[in-house]
DNA sequence: TTGAAAGCGCTAACAG
DNA sequence: CTGTTAGCGCTTTCAA
């Protein structure tokens, strides 16, 4: 059964013998139609199981009811919990949801913004991949708000909606400070992103009140490897390489900073492969909270990134620019930049458990 | 700047003084147009930045070269390795992405068919939630051709790609007992969809090939809580709660297959506070090789997952049913039922330490 | 209260 | 080669 093609209006239309607009009428619920004809109408339209077309009617309506989400990588966990939140909040608030993911192309983090603007997305909420992005400037120009997801493009005049990760990054590295460390390293993604950036202003500010400094850098960039299978999240192996290089250099640090959990966890086991007991001869943080760092050991202190209030507050943002009508003036009203605090979730990691330290 | 109308064939076609559909060939490089106009139009199109409005295009096409994708959860890092694999191919293939989140949702995923039939996507790629699905059913009847992802809905007469988790869950028990184990326990998530089902059956089956028996069931169904913030993975602690029952019972397996990694996490800590070690006085297996399982200590065994070979794999059949043209007759070509082969992962949690069993 | 006409932006027939 | 006409499915004027 089931000839393919679709119900229409002019289907109802013509199996009741009234014109298309009265069925349209009937059915959009306006009060210009006689209760009767109503009923009639809606009952066929049931019984030839009518099924409005979006694409008409967005067509008319120059509204497509629907958001852009363009991500660098939904096997990041931070990303994809803000994937779920956006969904479902817009879809409370009668949006549907395009993905897009750029795998941090630049080429096609730019296709994206051209691909949401032929579709004519309503907003968009984008993770911008690391460079210019002033394509996305052009979109913002061309009618179509959008708000940058935890990263910022601080020369642009776009919102933002993100963690305020130095805050994060400063209260982490006071409480290993607090607990005793004299020597920390701080050890990030190699991406000229705001977050990294932040994160180790972050780093560097506890450490100066402290009074702290080093004969070298404390910070250290991760050379990540190309992902050779694409959707993966951080790659533990390459903080595990150098952390095995800081431990062989026998500089040892007692606490070590890193960008993100899974680093942690190649952190975690040069230290246990060089006889190091990670929380006692060496303090660990991390950030994202990630679901399995409770459960390691010792438990991983680690920044908890407030990954719902953000997408919430990101589409909330989103929608009021998509209401505030005329955007294209880019004067309309400043971007605002938004950066959510997070908090430091204690474990074990971070507290030395051989006696006090002396 | 900005003027926000967008520029249309219309307004090219009238700044040029010729017709809106000799505007719309030398833009679709049609032969049938001379090659100075066609210049003429392209330099025009650049210059007022004209870009086509997907809708309409989609409108008269018939098609919205769309694609719907719906997953329950998009925090499962199985699913979001799905998504990118997933958008990414179809995208080479000229595809945009409509992701639903439905969060096991029935009521959700009722109405995911019916945005995905509004919207008149070319095909749909669906993680179902459990309960009947004649939704999805319809919409495949519709016109609408869509392949089930991970999930099959076997009664149900629709082409399904995903795990031959029966295999994983068989060869890993298998490799249990080669390691000694004879009694032995399986942690399975208490939702009524095939993968639970077929790990188990695998479990079962692997025991009675080896004359294994027990007194009670050996399969333990974990009674999963109503996760309160959504776009969470597994909750560990769930498996945790009930790994610790099993210890204080005091008929302590010296076996435990979980049905996800995150579980095994909830097993690690229960037997470790217990004071029992991992790989030595309980050998564990899990599901998933999730990112962290390589690096827990003991190393988690594990089954391996082919998600990018799953979302290609489906993604292709989806495309060739596609393009097989009408689809509604139903009697067109019988559903395909495909299962990836998965392998072990041997890691240290199922490899006895201790000296050699005796 | 209902119908007829026009149009959203685009493409696909036809003519010329 | 190019322009005219028609139409995708729907909504919104405007008359009747």
């Amino acid at each position: 059964m089931g000839e393919s093609r679709r119900v229409t209006l002019k289907d109802i239309a013509r199996s009741l013998g009234v014109s298309v607009n009265t069925v349209s009428r009937a059915l959009a619920d306006k009060d210009s139609v006689g209760e009767d004809t109503r009923a009639r109408i809606k009952a066929e339209a049931a019984r030839l199981g009518y099924v409005p077309n979006s694409m008409a009617r967005s067509l008319v309506l120059g509204s497509a009811m629907t958001l852009g989400l363009v991500i660098t990588n939904p096997s990041n966990p931070f990303y994809s919990q803000l994937i779920s939140t956006i969904e479902q909040r817009g879809r409370t608030h009668g949006y549907s949801l395009m993905l897009l993911v750029t795998e941090e192309s630049p080429e096609v983090d730019r296709r994206a913004a051209e691909t949401l603007l032929r579709w004519g997305v309503d907003g968009a909420l984008v993770v911008p991949v690391q460079g210019e992005g002033e394509h996305w400037e052009r979109l913002d120009e061309s009618g179509i708000p959008l708000v940058c997801l935890n990263r910022d493009l601080p020369t642009l005049d776009l919102d933002f909606v993100g963690v305020d990760y130095e805050h994060g990054a400063y209260e982490a590295t006071r409480h290993l400070i607090d607990g005793g460390a004299r020597s920390l390293r701080l050890l990030e993604e190699d991406l000229p992103i705001s977050p990294v950036a932040e994160r180790t202003a972050g780093f560097r500010k506890a450490l100066a009140e402290a009074g702290i400094s080093s004969a070298g850098d404390p910070v250290i960039s991760v050379p990540t490897r190309r992902r050779e299978s694409l959707a993966l999240p951080w790659e533990p192996a390459d903080a595990y390489r150098l952390a095995q290089d800081i431990v062989d250099q026998g500089d040892l640090p007692d606490a070590v900073m890193v960008g993100n959990d899974y680093f942690a966890l190649g952190v975690y086991r040069a230290l246990t492969e060089a006889g190091l007991r990670v929380g006692d001869d060496v303090l660990v943080g991390g950030f994202g909270d990630h679901p399995f760092s409770a459960y390691l050991s010792p438990g991983l202190t680690t920044v908890r990134l407030p990954a719902a209030q953000i997408g919430t507050a990101a589409v909330d943002l989103l929608l009021n620019r998509i209401r505030g009508g005329s955007h294209g003036g880019g004067d309309n009203a400043a971007a605002e930049k938004r950066r959510e605090r997070c908090d430091l979730v204690v474990r074990a990691s971070s507290r030395a458990s051989k006696g006090t330290m002396t």
